[in-house]
DNA sequence: CCCTAGTTGATACTGAGTGTCAAAGTCGAG
DNA sequence: CTCGACTTTGACACTCAGTATCAACTAGGG
């Protein structure tokens, strides 16, 4: 039944496709699912099924970001320190936003003017950290200690992260993204 | 017409403390307004009208601490470390929830196992972060430098806060919030 | 006392999200 | 190829959040 998933998801993705382009026209919240559905060619019905929520067809895409950030934890060697490794672990959701970056950054920018799209996205961040933290504790050359610092470690890395796509995509995308996640966590520890 | 105004956020304050048992009991989507409205005294416009949302309902009393802490952080003293200045500059924040710790840790847990209200949260802590930013900038002694690096600490901080919070509420309140704050900021710094 | 401005509750409306159902489509087994 | 089981689809009905409007009411200032 493995054929029925794959179907699943290339229709969401194809869906999400046809519908970023009125969200970045019109607004995210003058936009319905009636006109979503409409343009795609299905029924509002088929349309709110494959997505739970109206946020989610902008912002299902990062879904995968938590477990790859977790394996790409995992992947550094073990002598890295924990913030350095952090650092390199964010990779993935760069990657993502530079695979196309006019793209991403429309996608930055669709999001931080629509409040519910922020609200939802920093959700989804934030259910990133305890991954984060439970990986930390599982790298190889881990040396044990108290939740706290794992949690905070984490957490610091996802708000630099926060923090260098703000400015990166009020700058358009002129800054070099990694380069601007290296200046994040050099201000760490100053 | 300063009257008119105390009337309101009392009244707001009221709405506010009557809704709460009812979302602490039956939880946060099973109430409607319209059961709130009833369970007050007034009727759903009323209601609606205090409060632009559901959320607010629950996370409105949030809302004075943004400009709390950005006072906090401005009366710090000039020779105090940037991050030293921002560690106590959250004391608004726990001392908010400190005032009444049964109610914080209550308050807590509800936003804790309600989607919605997480999201709202850090949406709000992430409107804090501008602010503080900003404040760090203008605090006496400050040395200029770039806005992403005080972007980056007052984001720090407030994830500092985050991550505190939880351990404080899944401690039950019995590990010292401040105790935790502390150790927040210590892990950022190893 | 009256006038004005703000408050209230009633009503109606849009749109998100849920649930149900019958019809149509898909796939594997015989 | 055909049958039967399973899935997907679209239609419909429903609840509830949130917005807008309006007439009745109320409080405060002159």
């Amino acid at each position: 039944m493995k054929t029925r998933d794959i179907g699943r998801s290339a229709v969401r993705d194809e869906l999400a496709r046809t519908a970023f382009p009125l969200f970045c026209d019109r607004g995210f919240d003058e936009v319905t699912f009636e006109e979503l559905a409409t343009v795609a060619g299905v029924s509002r019905s088929t349309f709110l099924r494959y997505f739970g929520s109206k946020e989610e067809v902008v912002l299902f895409s990062f879904d995968p970001l938590g477990a790859q950030m977790v394996e790409a934890l995992l992947d550094r060697p073990a002598h890295e320190k924990d913030r350095t490794a952090l650092r390199h672990a964010l990779s993935p959701a760069t990657g993502f936003l530079n695979r196309d970056p006019a793209e991403g950054l429309a996608l930055l920018r669709l999001i931080g003017r629509t409040p519910a799209l922020c609200a939802r996205l920093r959700e989804k961040q934030a259910g990133w950290r305890p991954g984060l933290a439970r990986a930390l504790a599982e790298r190889p050359g881990a040396r044990p200690g108290p939740d706290l610092r794992r949690q905070v470690l984490a957490g610091t890395a996802l708000e630099c992260l926060t923090v260098s796509l703000e400015h990166w995509a009020s700058s358009e995308g002129d800054i070099d993204l990694d380069g601007l996640i290296n200046d994040s966590f050099s201000a760490l520890s100053d």
